[in-house]
DNA sequence: ATTGAGGCTTGACAAGTGTCAAGCTCCTGG
DNA sequence: CCAGGAGCTTGACACTTGTCAAGCCTCAAT
């Protein structure tokens, strides 16, 4: 009987912890929320605890309570922005049947993302180049970029699919030229450069069947 | 006479300001070499004009005396940094009599400034993001860019010419598809990676024959 | 009702930042 | 020879940064 007290007290502290646990995680994403909103306007160079703080409705010491430091913030922040943008073409690739309407729209999903969601681009190109310096960053961004790839794939896989053919190149080459394409178009973009996004629609445009 | 002695009086003039300029700004490049060692190291987040200094011969006032400001200074060493890279393989594609011969010069000069240069390259992928949120770095980093793209295209139709074709994409695609596959490749060499270089140089080996 | 702990705010600290003015040294033109 | 300025050093400034300790509030368990 002491036995099954001690059991049933046990279970209650580890629900109650795994409670905790999750209320605590649910506020950090909260605050990587936050966060994402003053790094995409600033960038990682210039953006500050206290910044994001002030941009948010929360005081720079919660950041603190929950992170250990600022990499430990940020860190998070990239997981969670990984989360979201992976999923990006899903629908697209899963409904698509026929190649055209694949290629319509894998690109206004594209055209939509660099306009809509510049911020959050060219700070993930700017957090992957922090990663080259800074090793706590690494391990996150070369899975981000495993998974950006596979999305890359998966896209390519079911355009050649759809043609009854099979990609003529590799996941990483795929992946590195649709990658380098964007960013530059996104500089372009971002440099009021109004024939970004014409630009890279065409050059995908044409691209697309050449590949598969 | 008057008048002669006036003319002569500004020749002299118009040189010794010459001569000033010049070394004005041979002490300028100097400044920005030294940054380069810095900058490379630590990125641009992280770098201080004061711990620029402390790795150079030279103290923190000198910079202040010689570039208006932070951002002049770095528009400078990157202006600096360009002259050297654009003209890595230039040698090669002069040179080289068959499409082996291309693609093994090249291949080798590739895998050598991944190793060798490692670090001035990464300082070039954080500043080229860095353009995407400070306006000031835009124009030097468009321009840098352009001139990458034009010495990937001089590449590419050399190995054309070198098998009586024509290279099968634009300048933009073939220029993103390198410049893709070499940051990436970077970021794994700078984890220690020891298949990093091999991967890019077995990818771009396969890849060539495919693009022209 | 009291206690205590989790969640959060506030304020302070030391270190580091860009900037710049005052002054030093050395070289050159007169 | 020496006045003056270019080149450079030094030290100080105002400010920002990450960090953290002390304390406040709220609410659930006792």
């Amino acid at each position: 009987m002491a036995r099954q007290a001690t059991g049933a007290a046990q279970r209650v502290a580890v629900a109650t912890e795994a409670l905790r646990d999750e209320k605590f995680n649910a506020r950090r994403v909260e605050l990587a929320e936050a966060a994402l909103e003053t790094l995409g306007e600033l960038g990682f160079a210039r953006t500050s605890l206290r910044e994001i703080a002030q941009n948010s409705a929360f005081t720079h010491g919660v950041f603190h309570y929950y992170f250990s430091d600022k990499l430990d913030l940020i860190c998070c922040c990239v997981r969670h922005y990984k989360a979201k943008c992976v999923t990006r073409y899903d629908a697209v690739v899963t409904t698509a049947q026929s190649r055209d309407e694949l290629t319509e729209g894998f690109l206004a999903k594209l055209a939509a993302t660099l306009r809509d969601e510049a911020r959050m681009h060219r700070l993930w190109y700017d957090l992957r180049s922090q990663a080259m310096f800074e090793p706590a960053f690494r391990k996150d961004v070369l899975e981000i970029d495993k998974s950006l790839e596979a999305m890359i794939w998966r896209i390519a896989t079911r355009y050649a699919e759809l043609g009854n053919k099979k990609p003529a190149s590799s996941p990483a080459a795929l992946y590195a030229l649709f990658d380098g394409l964007f960013q530059s178009a996104l500089l372009r973009h971002l440099a009021n450069d109004e024939k970004a996004v014409p630009d890279l629609l065409d050059e995908v445009r044409r691209l697309l069947p050449t590949i598969c």
